[in-house]
DNA sequence: CCTTATGCAACAAGCAAAGTTACAAACTCT
DNA sequence: AGAGTTTGTAACTTTGCTTGTTGCATAAGG
């Protein structure tokens, strides 16, 4: 796989379990994700740490989320799965000793982290409740769509 | 994810070949970004293409820089190494049915697209002969790192 | 020609995310 | 208490990418 696809697909289900009566299973939630429930178990685990969601053993259990969506930001989730790191390309090497290659890292260094900052707080502006309202209006749009909670992804 | 240490290791290649009388074989440019000729000649291969670098085979040949460092940006070498990904996060799949997740990839598309922006125009802004500079402030201050134009970089 | 170089293709290594399997632990319902 | 569900977690495999390596063809110089 090319790129990190945790927090994407959290968000993903976090506005999915917000629109369903109940308790999510793992196994609902990889099906609507195509993906398997070891898989959202252990990207859930960090959710549940920081408190956004609840899970329940045994019969009638599953995921619930303890926080509304209005309450949560794109932020919140990146750090829930771990703060994985945003850009794909970085220095050669972390700790050169020749001084071209450290005005080389240096550059990109601030290059890199003023998009960071740029990044993170355009995140911390964004809710999930902002994503569902576009999902409802691309619903409005697209109604034939609307019953796809599970929808599979193929790609 | 790992990452792309392409940009890096040509940034750095470019500036000592400035420094460099004559042409350089890949074999000691390897030496100098520690790693090996194949890598160097692969990676370059997108520089001759755009014209930045000349190759010369046997006797005395090697590489030459054909451009000036002042004439040269980051966003020129970015280019030119084929313009890899710049972030490691990114939607769980391409082209969803899924409307919640056509709407989270549209809110993380938007928040990238504008780092995207800044990054870019960053990279446009700065000259390889500024990082030259930044590494001749260096030299001032820590002058006894002065003569590692081949500086092996154990990390 | 023989040496020195690049050019290029093919393959192996290394790494991280994602997928899978297996099983223990906890909870509910009858 | 016992059966059936569901999470929790560890271990392993698969996948996709960059990098490393080998081998050989090609071209230039002496």
């Amino acid at each position: 796989m090319r790129y990190d696809g945790r927090l994407s697909r959290m968000l993903h289900v976090l506005i999915h379990m917000a629109r369903h009566e109940g308790a999510a299973t793992s196994e609902l939630i990889a099906q609507m994700l195509n993906t398997n429930p070891v898989v959202v178990r252990r990207t859930m685990a960090g959710l549940r740490e920081q408190g956004y969601v609840h899970s329940e053993k045994g019969h009638g259990g599953g995921w619930t989320l303890s926080r509304r969506l209005e309450e949560m930001t794109l932020l919140d989730v990146y750090r829930a799965v771990g703060e994985p790191p945003l850009f794909a390309i970085g220095p050669a090497c972390d700790r050169p000793e020749c001084l071209v290659e450290q005005a080389v890292n240096g550059a990109l260094a601030d290059a890199f982290a003023e998009a960071e900052k740029l990044l993170l707080e355009r995140f911390a502006h964004v809710t999930l409740a902002d994503i569902a309202a576009d999902f409802d209006s691309r619903m409005v749009r697209h109604p034939a769509l609307a019953g796809h909670p599970g929808s599979a992804c193929s790609s």
